[in-house]
DNA sequence: CGTCAAGGCCAG
DNA sequence: CTGGCCTTGACG
């Protein structure tokens, strides 16, 4: 049992950040709430470039309870403990502006993403009905420690004197097996209050075994996806094509605007995708006593500037993209918790760091070609629908999973996982090329240049396989022939197409790709120029259009990467006319002559999904699509991974030049890619989207009792009631034992329920444990969410007798009523004092409310066990951005379950899967809450009243 | 003559 | 310096 109760504390943790911790500023310039912070903002709208993260006021800020406030109290009483100042990797460092990164004063979206802590009901501490007392506004760089080993008579399940004066936590945990105790709470004035309950919940910290001596550092908070974009079947398109055919959800318009969300002036806007960036707890424990401060928040991108010693520390991840140390140690720890018990997996070579270190072209799995170690059980064959193993021993070796055992062997192999890199952000894999001399390449020295550029061996074979391997990974999968052109969908003519450079509408083929004019400017001057630019930062800047004045670098060597062709601006400078045929050869987009009889092209639109523009407009500017650009050559032969090639065979036979079988009728997806073929935003994205395509295609066309079988598997590992409620309602209900232990038992519980469920799921092995991990750290509040709101949906019924849902006001305000008052009675009975309903609503009004919505939403969709179940594993998998297609594969093919069950059962309800979707940014918005709150035990305890 | 991808111009 | 708009000229 060490395994899963190790396995919560990335859940654990996240309760941290109620604690009322001292933050003793280190370097803060940030004002006191997220807003004000937001408008004083000075630079990044980075939403997840390095090119803005690291400055003051990023959207990776700390949510504004845990901002770095202007916190003028200081301690009088200073912890009795050692303070040290964090890491090297901590907050000093990651507060440093990067000012003189941004060129344009911050312009773009600045606003936007700097209201992104108003969004999903992660509002400004200011604004909030929590009032202030509860909230974190301080924020820890010490690491407190306690010479306090085992006192648990110190703890306090009875308030201390308030005590005003400082608000230290400290905490000393001796492990002892299961057991953990909590030695030492000295928590802040407003422990009386209700809020402060989970503060005790909080302080539960585990321990791997006796005298084992590890870190762990434990994202505090997961990020709140709020106005994360979800399927909507909108008919936005990029260059022609769905997104979420392509895998482009993130640059869909966002949310349905009938979903509330709260600050909708922001997470409405199109494109508005944010992520949200937590303070990082980081946990060391040394003989005995453990420690921990928070740093600031370094997600998955390495920030713009970096001091030294950053630098220095940052670990190299497999692709080559820093991740905080902190989320590195968190999540390989949290991953070796996952690990273990399961030597079936071959737990220590995966974990261990030449493994995940393993970026041989030569050595990458088909299936991962970000470049992240392949997870040794990808190499299973599975159902091209289901993606189980198709071995016997399968459900054997899930049902194995429900019961970990550690061993010595991992606990030392959980030590190590401590200190080896976690694998790079699930949603973020970028590139970290070799530096480009532009100095040289003026000169000459084209060596630097993709193969795609003269000069360069095998420049007319477009592959970008070399010196931008990362990237190339991506594309060097995608093999459509010039003799095998794409259907053409004609019906997305009117669509405009997007520069494969920054994703601005672009106007036509400039310098051998899609690009704007702005780039195709950009390019052309420095190409003319001989301009010589160097990156502050890394060389990995993000280039959207937003940011693409930000860094000339990175900029020109995206246009680079992305094939523009330095030969195709002239050294005479002539204007018009054509390009050689030499240069030409260099293009990566080549304008098709117009053959376009092939009768292949039509048969994309007899689909059960019809597009709606039948009638191409005819716009001379349209290119891309319209005028028949063939599809990009990319190497010489297919490489699709051998499972997908598997299904291709099937479902997809354009994809590659051993198949010449015409699209099946019926299927329509050869121009989802062609167009995602031949119309790329950005070529890196080619793997990605023909995933999508296939995946949508499975999506689409999954037949119903493939979707029903893999439903049951579904519900099966999900285990609602256990899952959904608690057990021991009465214990709990018992103020006479100690609630503290109660508290902590049950945040055990619930952490110990995702994890198995986690390792339940028919996909568990397709996925490597890291990213698990990364899952369940980041979705769980949400998942709880899910779960108990739709438990209270479905079975909160009952209590109603046969009533349901009217969706009116009076029956919301009706429902948040009779939850409080439940909740009243609860902890009135669990403190063994009244607490008045004023109190209540100030406490936990806002969060009961929300979690209200999501309940009444999912009871007036009158959602299905089965629709639930498929819920949560697309709102575990979702994304903040598109970039990890393994997860995006198995969300979409979940996706197809739930459309399928719904087309099936609910013919009658056309929009009824939108509508289903549509509600899980309130879950967001809940979950936020929820975390803000702490007050895990809420939902739980709502649930398990029921009948009652 | 239409197309379209070059270069040029110039307001911001 | 950027990027929207314009001009140019080879190609079909």
């Amino acid at each position: 049992m060490t395994v899963t109760l190790l396995q919560c504390e990335g859940v654990k943790m996240s309760l941290f950040q109620d604690l009322k911790l001292k933050r003793r500023k280190v370097d803060s310039r940030c004002s006191s709430d997220g807003e004000s912070l937001a408008e004083s903002s000075s630079c990044s709208p980075d939403s997840g470039s390095p090119g803005g993260e690291t400055s003051s006021c990023s959207p990776f800020q700390p949510p504004p309870a845990y901002l770095p406030h202007e916190s003028p109290r200081t301690s009088p009483n200073p912890p009795p403990t050692t303070i040290e100042r964090s890491s090297p990797d901590s907050a000093g460092d990651e507060f440093t502006e990067s000012k003189h990164h941004c060129t344009d004063g911050g312009q773009g979206e600045d606003t936007q993403d700097a209201h992104v802590f108003d969004g999903g009901g992660r509002q400004p501490v200011s604004s909030s009905a929590v009032p202030r007392s509860s909230e974190t506004d301080v924020e820890i760089h010490e690491v407190h420690k306690c010479e306090d080993y085992d006192a648990p008579e110190r703890m306090s399940t009875t308030p201390p004197p308030p005590d005003t004066s400082d608000h230290i936590l400290e905490v000393t945990s001796v492990s002892s097996g299961m057991h953990t105790r909590p030695s030492l709470v000295s928590l802040g004035p407003s422990l009386t209050t209700l809020a402060n309950l989970p503060h005790t919940l909080a302080v539960t910290m585990t321990s791997l075994a006796p005298g084992l001596v590890t870190t762990a550092g434990l994202r505090s908070a997961p990020p709140v996806s709020v106005g994360q974009t979800y399927w909507s079947g909108s008919g936005y398109r990029v260059n022609g094509v769905r997104p979420d055919y392509i895998g482009a959800a993130s640059m869909q318009p966002t949310q349905s605007p009938s979903v509330p969300t709260p600050s909708p002036a922001d997470s409405s806007r199109p494109g508005y995708s944010p992520r949200l960036r937590t303070p990082t707890v980081i946990m060391g424990e040394a003989g005995g006593v453990k420690t921990m401060f928070w740093s600031t928040p370094s997600e998955t991108q390495t920030p713009v500037s970096q001091s030294p010693r950053e630098v220095l520390t940052r670990p190299t991840t497999p692709c080559g993209y820093g991740t905080d140390t902190s989320e590195s140690v968190r999540a390989s720890v949290v991953d070796g918790l996952l690990t273990l018990g399961q030597d079936r997996r071959g737990s220590p070579p995966q974990l261990s760091p030449s493994s995940t270190l393993s970026l041989s072209p030569a050595a990458r799995s088909p299936l991962t070609p970000t470049g992240r170690s392949p997870h040794p059980h990808t190499t299973v064959p599975r159902s091209p629908y289901t993606g189980a193993p198709s071995s016997p021993g399968y459900q054997v070796a899930v049902r194995g999973l429900c019961s970990p055992q550690s061993s010595p062997g991992d606990l030392q192999l959980l030590q190590n996982a401590s200190y080896i890199n976690s694998p790079t952000s699930i949603d973020t894999q970028r590139h970290q090329s070799t530096p480009l001399n532009m100095e040289q390449l003026w000169a000459g020295d084209r060596s630097q240049l993709p193969h795609t550029q003269p000069d360069s061996p095998g420049a007319l074979n477009l592959t970008t396989v070399g010196m931008w391997g990362a990237r190339a990974n991506c594309v060097e999968t995608v093999a459509p022939t010039p003799t095998q052109p794409m259907p053409i969908d004609e019906d997305e003519d009117d669509q405009p197409m997007i520069c494969m450079i920054c994703e601005d509408r672009a106007t036509g083929l400039h310098y051998g790709i899609i690009t704007c004019e702005g780039c195709k400017g950009f390019f052309k001057r420095t190409v003319q120029n001989k301009r010589v630019y160097t990156c502050v930062a890394d060389g990995d800047c993000e280039i959207t259009k937003a940011q693409r004045n930000r860094c000339q670098y990175c900029r020109f060597q995206k246009c680079l990467r992305q094939g523009m062709v330095l030969a195709a601006v002239r050294e005479d400078r002539m204007p018009g006319g054509r390009n050689s045929g030499a240069v030409y050869n260099l293009y990566k987009v080549k304008y098709k002559k117009k053959n376009k009889k092939n009768g292949q092209m039509k048969q994309g639109s007899g689909g059960p999904h019809p597009h709606p523009h039948p009638h191409p407009h005819p716009d001379k500017k349209g290119v891309g699509v319209s005028s028949g650009l063939e599809p990009l050559m990319i190497g010489g032969s297919t490489s699709l991974t051998t499972t997908n090639a598997a299904s291709l065979t099937t479902t997809m036979p354009l994809t590659s030049p051993s198949v010449t079988s015409p699209i099946p009728a019926g299927l329509n997806t050869g121009h989802i890619l062609k167009a995602a073929l031949t119309n790329p935003s950005e070529v890196a994205h080619f793997r990605q989207r023909v995933e999508s395509a296939v995946s949508s295609s499975r999506e689409r066309f999954m037949p119903y009792p493939v979707a029903q079988a893999m439903i049951r598997m579904l519900i099966e590992c999900d285990d609602f009631e256990d899952i959904a409620t608690l057990k021991n309602l009465d214990d709990l209900l018992d103020h006479k034992s100690d609630l503290s232990t109660k508290l902590c038992q049950l945040g055990d519980s619930i952490s110990i329920k995702l994890v198995q469920w986690t390792k339940r799921l028919p996909f568990y092995q397709e996925l490597p444990v890291e990213v698990h991990t990364r899952l369940l750290t980041h979705k769980w509040h949400e998942l709880i969410v899910l779960t108990t709101s739709a438990y209270q949906a479905i079975y909160g019924l009952q209590k109603l007798g046969s009533r349901s849902s009217d969706g009116t006001e009076a029956e919301f305000h009706q429902e948040v009523s009779n939850n409080l008052c439940t909740l009243q009675t609860c902890l009135n009975s669990m403190m063994g004092r009244p607490i008045t309903m004023d109190q209540l609503r100030q406490e936990v009004g806002v969060m009961v409310e929300k979690i209200t919505h999501v309940t009444l939403a999912l009871r007036k969709a009158k959602i299905q066990i089965e629709e639930y179940v498929c819920l949560k594993v697309i709102a575990m998998l979702n994304q903040t951005r598109t970039g990890h297609k393994e997860l995006e594969v198995i969300q979409e093919r979940y996706m197809g379950c739930l459309r399928s069950f719904c087309e099936t059962h609910y013919p009658s309800q056309p929009s009824r899967l939108q509508n289903l979707l549509v509600i899980l940014p309130d879950i967001q918005a809940a979950a936020a809450k929820l975390l803000e709150t702490k007050m895990l035990y809420v939902p739980f305890l709502l649930n398990s009243t029921i009948n009652r």
